[in-house]
DNA sequence: CAATAAATGTGATTTATATCACATTCTAAA
DNA sequence: TTTAGAATGTGATATAAATCACATTTATTG
């Protein structure tokens, strides 16, 4: 709760540069931040949701747990706002959320964002365009897992890493194969196939967990046709 | 643009109802009502969307087509709003949407409507609120096409019509058996068998497009269970 | 009302991918 | 360092569901 918290903040959300001195230090008032080790648990499918959670530094694995089986539905990169839509569509968290690296959380006082909402329509109409960005990506990301097949949804992933996570041909993904099964819709077996076939086939160089994107355009084109 | 079409609506929606007189007869300036008959495109995936989509009475599908084929992201019931996440996300439209029944629409200029989201929070919550519980809804049929597999699939489907949309056992389904695969990703050969075999069993009574839930429990098991 | 097209049903075949089984390699705690 | 547990790789097998092929029924329109 330290006033000035949010004042200086260097990843505040665009919503939040929205806000005015006064309110600013009103939000550093009603928020705190706590640190999450990788693999800890930051809210939980089923729990009651009584914060705006607010991802200032990190990765996550937003997760559901389904009728089979465990669903990443999205990886998150802060800054980013997670589970809005629980809050206020719901008083309980319809998925989990779980660190991937060492991740430093803002939970936000609802009261606050709310009267944030009521009383800054630029706050609020910033947050309208960001739930609607999301629900296009979710749609996207939804209808690529169904109609595509498993190898153009492991190079999707692997592309949506080195693009939109790392901005890097090489990086060091932070899922296990099992992880990288959940997010694909794949079981663990097939992920290790698929991907020992890319390298087999020269489109990545893979080390453990090591990857290097080796030939994008074709790694493109199977993640474009499935 | 009828002003009093907004004021005297017995369809309005929540976030209109937080509008005043005069508002309202701003929304009925800036307001076209469109009738469109069974199969009439209401918009279409990858144009510019430049209006506020309101489903005033009727039922509609909307669909994107994606890298394999046709996919139905949702069954709408009017009155809703459809397209708002397009409209603010992006200016163009990530899905279509076409008419199932006779469907009266209301195209809403995008100026008002935002000029009501930035002079009006009650109005802007109540939008907001529903975006979110779009998203949650969104999630669970997402989670549920990928893991259940085809029968729950399809009896999640039937029980969606006889629950959600008319609100009885008995209902006559407005789509075809091609369509009904592509709400619940399954080829139309598998449709046919799938109800048939329900059929077969006694859990629903098939007559063409007239469908009657005979055992609910039962589907319900299936629908659960994948 | 005919005639043409669209929708539907059903068997046979193929195929992608899950599952099973087991070996191997990493990882972290005692 | 040792050792148990987790993560990974890889072949063999099973299976759900797509695809193909064709018959049949239902709509639509000139």
């Amino acid at each position: 709760m330290e006033p000035d918290i949010c004042k200086f903040c260097s990843k505040r959300s665009s919503a939040a540069g929205k806000l005015g001195n006064e309110e600013l230090e009103k939000l550093g008032h009603s928020c705190v931040e706590v640190s999450f080790a990788k693999g800890d648990v930051i809210f939980k499918q089923n729990a009651l949701s009584s914060n705006i959670i607010y991802i200032r530094d990190g990765l996550v694995k937003v997760h559901i747990t389904g009728p089979e089986m465990e669903q990443i539905l999205k990886i998150a990169k802060g800054p980013t706002y997670l589970g809005i839509p629980t809050t206020f569509g719901d008083k309980i968290n319809h998925y989990s959320a779980t660190a991937l690296t060492e991740t430093s959380v803002c939970f936000i006082d609802i009261q606050t964002f709310r009267e944030f909402l009521a009383t800054n329509s630029d706050f609020a109409y910033e947050i309208i365009v960001d739930l609607c960005k999301n629900e296009l990506n979710h749609f996207h990301r939804c209808v690529n897992q169904l109609q595509k097949q498993s190898p153009g949804r492991v190079a999707e992933a692997l592309l949506f890493f080195a693009d939109e996570i790392f901005g890097n041909n090489s990086f060091v993904l932070p899922l296990t194969r099992h992880e990288l099964g959940d997010l694909t819709g794949n079981s663990r077996e097939n992920v290790s196939r698929i991907l020992a076939d890319f390298n087999g086939e020269g489109l990545v160089s893979i080390n453990g967990k090591e990857i290097v994107i080796a030939n994008r355009d074709m790694l493109e084109k199977i993640s474009k046709s499935g």
